[in-house]
DNA sequence: CACCATGTTCCTTG
DNA sequence: CCAAGGAACATGGT
């Protein structure tokens, strides 16, 4: 579920369902995530801790936090990898089979589920500095994009992925933007003209609100059975169809024809991911 | 069995 | 130090 707009409609999700409970145990299923922090410190530290508040930087989340018998703060950090999910659990409902974490809150359970264990929840928010600005900071113009792409000979497509560029573009976004911006995903970074540069910064903002307006590209039913109603979010868009490829004009959508050309959409692998594009819509 | 998968980091190589 | 490419991580779906 892993791009800016998932995880910004699954922190909008989480927010009053977290702020105000108190952790009262900590069960580490997977050690692994929680890396470089022992899982003893994290336990120590997430004990009694309490959420004061959940945001977003990029892909990750970063759930402030009030410490036991103190008034000192900090941060703990998720991010959901490729195959992470975060969600509220009924506790006496059974662990999911890829639980890595879960969090007692006394009333229901706050579970971390992931099956290939990409993703973390940690107390080292080192990685939150390596990040670029948001699509939509001040310091996110088209000069300063067009500065920064220029000391790359990488095609645009490989640097929409770099999260010191802009936060939060992940592998779909990246062919769906290009479509928007009718550029070819191939073209070297460096070598976009100052006008294209300013289509694809606009069409990353386009896309992204647009995801987030239509409430997110994956199967929100994320979680076990449908039988609790604590955690689903997107019941709206609920149902068995998928709005998710609905919503999405090029990408996983190989060989089908373009909406606006009806050129069938190609797939290329670039730096070892695939990228969809029409190839008469996005020749340059 | 083969190949593919929404992400990030680490390790080479130049 | 920087840019670029590839492997690694671990599991599931087709």
């Amino acid at each position: 579920m892993p791009e800016l707009p998932e995880v910004e409609i699954l922190v909008r999700h989480l927010r009053p369902l977290l702020r105000g409970r108190t952790i009262q145990a900590v069960d580490i299923r997977r050690p692994k995530v929680l890396q470089p922090t022992p899982p003893a410190r994290f336990r120590k530290h997430l004990i009694g801790a309490r959420f004061l508040d959940v945001t977003r930087r990029g892909k990750y989340l970063l759930f402030q936090m009030r410490a036991r018998d103190s008034r000192a703060e900090f941060v703990l950090l998720g991010h959901l990898g490729m195959t992470g999910r975060m969600f509220m659990a009924a506790k006496r409902e059974p662990p999911p089979k890829h639980a890595a974490v879960i969090l007692d809150l006394g009333a229901s359970h706050f579970v971390y589920a992931d099956p290939r264990y990409f993703g973390r929840l940690t107390l080292d928010n080192s990685p939150v500095d390596r990040l670029g600005p948001e699509p939509w900071d001040e310091s996110f113009d088209a000069k300063a994009l067009a500065r920064e792409l220029k000391r790359f000979r990488q095609p645009i497509k490989v640097k929409l992925l770099d999260q010191s560029l802009v936060a939060g573009v992940g592998n779909i976004y990246a062919s769906e933007a290009l479509f928007r911006a009718g550029l070819s995903p191939r073209r070297a970074a460096h070598r976009l003209t100052l006008p294209e540069v300013a289509r694809v910064w606009r069409a990353v903002r386009a896309v992204m609100a647009a995801a987030i307006a239509g409430g997110s590209t994956m199967p929100l039913n994320f979680g076990p059975g449908k039988s609790d109603g604590l955690f689903y979010y997107g019941a709206a868009g609920g149902g068995g169809t998928n709005f998710y490829t609905e919503r999405l004009m090029v990408y996983d959508r190989r060989g089908q024809p373009c909406v606006k050309c009806r050129t069938p959409i190609r797939r290329i692998v670039q730096a070892a991911r695939s990228t969809f594009f029409c190839p008469h819509c996005q020749k340059t």
